[in-house]
DNA sequence: AAAATTTGCGTAATCACTTACGTAATTGTT
DNA sequence: AACAATTACGTAAGTGATTACGCAAATTTT
């Protein structure tokens, strides 16, 4: 018995969470299936920079949003693995840019493949859903940044 | 600009991660709000406790799906804070059972009203979701019990 | 051009869990 | 009854992020 479920929108925090971990414990599977040594958490960086070419800290992780440590923390098991190289800028004396190595330019295309295939996996997955899950987030991320949950909170029980 | 909501089903994870966590974050604010000192992240246990009446750690464990350590956790947070009292079962030297204390059960009634008011305050910015967020992790939580990533994935390949 | 502010990065501490491991008590097997 | 297996709990260490803080370089203000 999960009781969790059954208390609607309640403790639905850890429930997201939990969710959360499962997917990307899944996509651990999914690498080692392919004999690929790469975490799932370091998706994102690395695709920014297979986009981006280059990039400051601050910058990737803005356009990941998500906060400057952890970007360096992703960034030194990166390094560690190879897969990327960082040098200090020459324009600004504060800035470190990162970008992919030769070992990570050369690991992309095969990452690019399962990438796609994970996408197109998840993608029936989810449009098999009634309810698409990322629409679904999107509306409650957009609902939730209009206002904060106590002003929210502070109107409905003036209301109420 | 923030590239993770362009990336479709990858790098899903970090953003229910996030959501979830803005979630917990705005519960705190409420309890606040109400000079009740309480945290969003004791409620699965509290609210369990206050159905049950005792329970030893692993049948709490297993009602909230966690793991064990982090029940033992939150227990010498709520019987720091004198909500909870435990005591060694009679029955099973091993057990150690967990109930409300008079102080908890005191709150309670505070507590049920606070999560009416959130519970419905959840449920209006739910209900004015085009895609349910709820019934959405709902399916892909069945989906996802149903069969591994791995094995889903396996499949998939298999076919595509 | 000096002073104040902002920006980019780094480190440390914290958080809310998890996994891994150990131990004692109970239950199941022969 | 003896031994093996399981169960309940506890502790320690790890994880993947966060906030808080500090410093140096760049930019803006006056």
């Amino acid at each position: 018995m999960d009781l969790i479920s059954e208390l609607g929108p309640l403790a639905f925090g850890s429930r997201l969470k939990r969710l959360s971990e499962t997917i990307m414990r899944g996509g651990e599977d999914v690498y080692r299936f392919y004999g690929v040594d790469f975490q799932p958490k370091w998706f994102p960086i690395f695709y920014f920079l297979s986009q981006k070419s280059e990039a400051g800290i601050m910058e990737i992780a803005e356009g990941l949003n998500v906060t400057h440590p952890a970007i360096i923390q992703m960034a030194k098991e990166l390094e560690k693995k190879g897969l990327i190289i960082s040098k200090k800028s020459d324009e600004d004396a504060r800035k470190r840019n990162l970008k992919l190595s030769k070992k990570g330019k050369t690991l992309l295309p095969t990452l690019q493949k399962i990438w796609e295939e994970i996408k197109l996996m998840n993608a029936e997955i989810i449009e098999n859903q009634e309810h698409n899950l990322l629409i679904a987030v999107k509306e409650i991320e957009d609902a939730w940044s209009e206002k904060s949950y106590l002003e929210r909170f502070k109107e409905f029980h003036k209301l109420g």
